[in-house]
DNA sequence: TTATTATTTTCATTATATTGGAAATATGGA
DNA sequence: TCCATATTTCCAATATAATGAAAATAATAA
């Protein structure tokens, strides 16, 4: 990952709206939720959704699919990935540790 | 992690000189940087280097140790680990799946 | 104590982000 | 086609963050 990407993608996250917009499509799964959902969960004007959406996206974080009159958003966990690698790239001096391991199921391990 | 504390985390490393900083520190391990070091490297004013630094600790992001006139910064990982952690909570509608996971010894895998 | 080096604080300037009302656009149903 | 619904764009007001020069503090050595 580039690091105008890395910066792009933690802006995105680092405000209280996005990041609960984010979450909520994480926990949705890969099906994600309309505009209109998120906006009556929410409970905010559908220009302040819209805006934050589009940053979303903009960042790689959340992903649009049209589907008749919907737009469906969901989240991108490759993006997530991809920063993660970015953040912990040659960490440690060399010395192995485990710097960050996340399982979405944590009961296998 | 409690959600303002998310925030604050993201929103630190949502800047590029706090990224690079950050970075330079993960890759340092665990005795860290000097301030002064840093500034070195960076090539910044120290003004702006001691503003970017505090928001990295108040963040949690990076801890400081005094050692005679100089303060070393260190990366600490377990922030990092309690927000992917709080990104990734209930993920996936369920369905179990690999959601993000690094290492810092690569070759390991 | 005085000098020297390390780091932080203060502050004003400039730049960037957030908000939501209103109008515009897009889609599909009747 | 015309209507209702879904979503986005525009815009101006407001809020928040970044920068770096200069002064202040802190620690050690001589």
């Amino acid at each position: 990952m580039e690091i105008n990407l890395a910066i792009r993608v933690l802006g995105a996250l680092a405000q209280e709206t996005r990041l609960t917009i984010f979450r909520l499509l994480v926990q949705a799964g890969e099906s994600g939720l309309s505009a209109g959902q998120l906006a009556k969960q929410l409970d905010i004007p559908n220009a302040t959704l819209s805006f934050h959406l589009k940053e979303l996206v903009h960042a790689e974080l959340v992903v649009a699919r049209h589907e008749g009159r919907f737009i469906y958003y969901s989240a991108d966990f490759s993006t997530m990935n991809s920063l993660l690698s970015f953040l912990t790239e040659n960490c440690c001096a060399g010395i192995p540790c485990n710097s960050v391991e996340i399982d979405c199921d944590e009961t296998r391990r």
